[in-house]
DNA sequence: CTTGTAATCTAAACCGTTTTAAGGAGCGTC
DNA sequence: GACGCTCCTTAAAACGGTTTAGATTACAAG
């Protein structure tokens, strides 16, 4: 038996109205009642019902984060500073946040996103939707929540379209920004690690590479690239594959931090002065790769920018307005053990 | 003017009554009548107004995780693994979890703690509750929720009291297995780099770091003992301290990975050999500590198993069980770079 | 033709707020 | 004394569902 207005009402010798009016400071209420309003409140700890309040108002000032990856995969682990920003963005405007991590199968059959979507736009508990997506967003997929008006921001991957916004993360321009690193240190020899097949991030990263390559008159070796899968170990194998090759390369660009850490181990076991004569790249900015030896130079990915961003362009659809889509450039880093 | 159950009944030609019964698959309702109500919930795209139904139920299927942490200190970087374990498993009780940030202060003054969580217990929004706080949490800040008989679940610290569950892990009795690893390795020159003081959890690995010699009848050197802040640069600090002293230790247990790569890093600049002159020891599990050159032995926080445990937990409360407070063991991790 | 029983369905109360139109009190003016 | 104005307060209608007691119907049995 929670304490509900009717109670304040009854404790202060008013109506509920009046005790609503005096909690939220509107309308013109005597001095006096509001005394007695306040006190009652006071002794009774009274505390209002948001579940009421919010089914009234209509609001609820609480913004989802729907998660849809693997399984297997833990959303915090890489999406940790998204996760972080999120949510000091989301409450500095007064938002709650809300997570839930969908996978790819939903009661045994593959996930029916475009269902799943429209139940969080139609279920009014959120103002606000951000779909952070492992694998590629399907325009219908978003198509009903576009046309319900319902506010919602797709992150770290693109949908093209009417009505939607997105913010992702410039994995080309980056790939290109680890390219012309390299070549301004005067690498020609420069082999790729690269990610899976069909994987977007791993294709534009690739096809940066290639790029560079090409731009530079630089004649590209089948066997300089080699194909992992984003984990360790498969860098490790990636980079025993590619010091078989001869003339051997003189720097490798690999598609991300955690293979470029099994390339270098496995360089390192060879006795391989790794940046004197065997540079490593990496891509992503994980804090592991400041702390290996030596360090990776690596691309980062603004993952606290890009929730940033993301709650702007949410904050604004959700008051209404336009929205619109960015993406975020990747930032160089070298670092350095002191 | 979104679609209620009334729109549904007036198109089935039927009472909201029995839409709602069909719906929760109560009651007896004919064939032929919930075939015309199904009928119209799929033409109409219903989807029930979670606030509404919550409202009526008194129920939310929400728990809430509140972290008490320091603004500047980002709460997925260390805690992504609990984070993602109590999303999986609140998720597979049928729960969603939302997440809220509080800092020390709140409109200037230093945040009353004890009044925050009996907002929280009152608004209804919530059925259960998870407290992560960076600092000790005391008894009187919960008391409310215990008289209130809100379930809630301490983590990541402990609190005695009637009522009151926590989840906590055994710092020192990590730190002894750290110690125990390396005075069976034969070491009785043993420096320790202790967390700030009045940290709990660094008072206790040090503890354990003073038993440990004791019990060996090993006499313990002032000198061997210095404090850092946690961070990697206070580590680099603390390890040039150290290596003033005479003799030199022969082994550097940290009080948490970040210092430990600190001193690394500083004793391979000044040419020692580590883990054959110098053997370094860490505490936490971080990734980074995977890939140092050597690896850092550690001893690893079950910050997972610490999510599971405490979901587990607050579920059962939420249920109206007794719970109960668990303390969980380290485990010690040496990695190969394999 | 009653009566009883089971099968369906629905009216109406309820959950705890907010909001608004309208009611009443007090008071100065003409 | 009637009128008009402020001020303050409240009754009542939402919001969109769930739940339960009871109404209605159909039908078999007596």
């Amino acid at each position: 038996m929670p304490v509900t207005i009717k109670d304040v009402a009854r404790l202060a010798g008013v109506s509920p109205a009046t005790v609503s009016l005096v909690l939220s400071n509107k309308g013109q209420v005597s001095e006096e009642t509001r005394r007695k309003v306040l006190e009652a409140v006071q002794k009774l700890g009274y505390r209002p019902n948001v579940l009421a309040r919010n089914l009234v108002k209509g609001k609820t000032r609480t913004v989802l984060l729907c998660a849809f990856i693997r399984e297997d995969r833990k959303l915090s682990t890489f999406y940790g500073d998204l996760i972080n920003s999120l949510l000091a963005a989301t409450s500095s405007s007064g938002y709650y946040l809300q997570i839930v991590v969908k996978g790819e199968f939903f009661n045994g059959h593959p996930l029916d996103k475009r269902e799943a979507l429209l139940d969080i736009a139609r279920n009014r508990l959120f103002e606000g939707l951000f779909i952070l997506s492992h694998w590629p967003v399907q325009y219908p997929e978003v198509s009903d929540l576009v046309r319900e008006g319902f506010p919602f921001v797709v992150v770290n991957q693109r949908v093209e379209g009417d009505g939607v916004s997105y913010v992702d993360i410039d994995h080309y321009g980056g790939a290109r920004e680890a390219m012309r690193y390299l070549l301004e240190q005067g690498h020609t020899r420069i082999a790729h690690i690269r990610g899976p097949q069909g994987h977007r991030h791993a294709e534009e990263r690739y096809r940066a590479y290639l790029d560079a390559l090409i731009e530079r008159g630089i004649p590209i070796r089948r066997e300089y690239i080699v194909e992992g899968d984003f984990r360790r170990l498969s860098g490790r194998e990636a980079m025993e594959r590619l010091l078989e090759t001869r003339p051997l390369p003189t720097a490798v660009f690999c598609a991300n931090d955690k293979m470029a850490i099994g390339a270098l181990q496995v360089a390192k076991e060879r006795g391989i002065r790794v940046h004197e004569d065997l540079t490593i790249f990496g891509f992503d900015g994980i804090e592991a790769v400041k702390y290996t030896d030596p360090p990776i130079p690596t691309v980062e990915q603004p993952l606290g920018e890009l929730g940033k961003v993301a709650a702007e362009i949410l904050m604004e659809r959700i008051q209404g307005g336009e929205g619109k889509s960015v993406v975020l450039p990747c930032r160089l880093v070298e670092w350095s053990t002191v």
